[in-house]
DNA sequence: TAAAAATACTCCATAGGTATTTTAT
DNA sequence: ATAAAATACCTATGGAGTATTTTTA
C-alpha cells in the first residue's frame, strides 16, 4: 500500500465516480480503476459496489475512507511540522550554564 | 511522499545506520540513500545528519520520525479495520421494523 | 444506445541493483 | 585503512497512457 492508492481511491469515494476522478486527478481513468483494484486486492476487502448509474462505498469502503483521509491529512501536517521545525519555528528551546565558553548556550 | 519513503526513513532512523537498515529492509542500501535524499528534497528539510561514525537525527528529523511511526501504525490499522469491516466483525448493527416481510431486518 | 468501468497492450519513468567514488576518522 | 554513504550507471518492474471491450441500465 503506498499513499497513492489512498489518494486515488480518496478521489473515487468523494464523486463517487471513477471518470470525474479521472478529471480531478489528471490520471487515466484506466489507471485509477486499477488502482483501486490492486487496494482493494492488498486489503483483501471490496471496498465500492457498482450500482446502477453509480458507485457506492461498501460498509468496509465507508470505513476505510475515514482512515484515508486522515492518514493523507496527517502527511501534510508532518511536512508541515518538518519544515516548520527546520526553521527553528517550532521544537524545544533549551537554555543552561556551560562550564566555559565553549558550548551552545542554545541548542536543538 | 510515499509510504515508501516514511519506512525506509523509519529503518535508518531506528538503527541510526543505512547499511544496516538495508540488510532489515532487504534493499540495497544506493536504493535506501536515494529514497531519504528525495525524501528531504521533497520536505524541504534535512532530517539527517553524518556525523563521526554514526548518524544522528536532526531536530527536525526527531519530529518527522514520531509522525512517521504513528502515519504507518495507522495504516496497518486501516487495513485491519477494512478486513475486519468487510468481514462483519465492524460495522453498525441496523434493526427495525420492515413495513412488509419485504426488506432486511439487519443491514449495514 | 449511452455512459462508465474493466481489460489489453504498449511505453516509459523510476525504483532498485551493481559497481565505484567519496567521505570521515 | 576501514567502514559507511553518496554517486553513476544500468536494468526491469510497474505506473500510466490509448484503445477496446464489457457491463449496466
Amino acid at each position: 500500500m503506498e499513499l497513492r492508492h489512498l489518494r486515488y481511491f480518496i478521489a473515487v469515494a468523494s464523486n463517487l465516480n471513477f471518470s470525474e476522478a479521472s478529471r480531478r486527478l489528471h490520471v487515466a481513468q484506466a489507471a485509477i480503476s486499477q488502482t483501486v483494484l490492486d487496494l482493494e486486492d492488498d486489503l483483501g476487502a471490496k471496498l465500492l459496489v457498482l450500482t446502477r448509474r453509480s458507485v457506492e462505498l461498501t460498509a468496509a469502503g465507508n470505513a476505510f475512507l475515514a482512515e484515508a483521509d486522515a492518514i493523507i491529512r496527517r502527511t501534510e501536517e508532518a511536512k508541515m511540522t518538518a519544515q516548520r521545525t527546520s526553521r527553528g519555528e517550532l521544537g524545544t528551546l533549551r537554555i543552561g550554564f556551560s562550564p566555559a565558553a565553549t558550548g551552545p548556550i542554545l541548542s536543538r
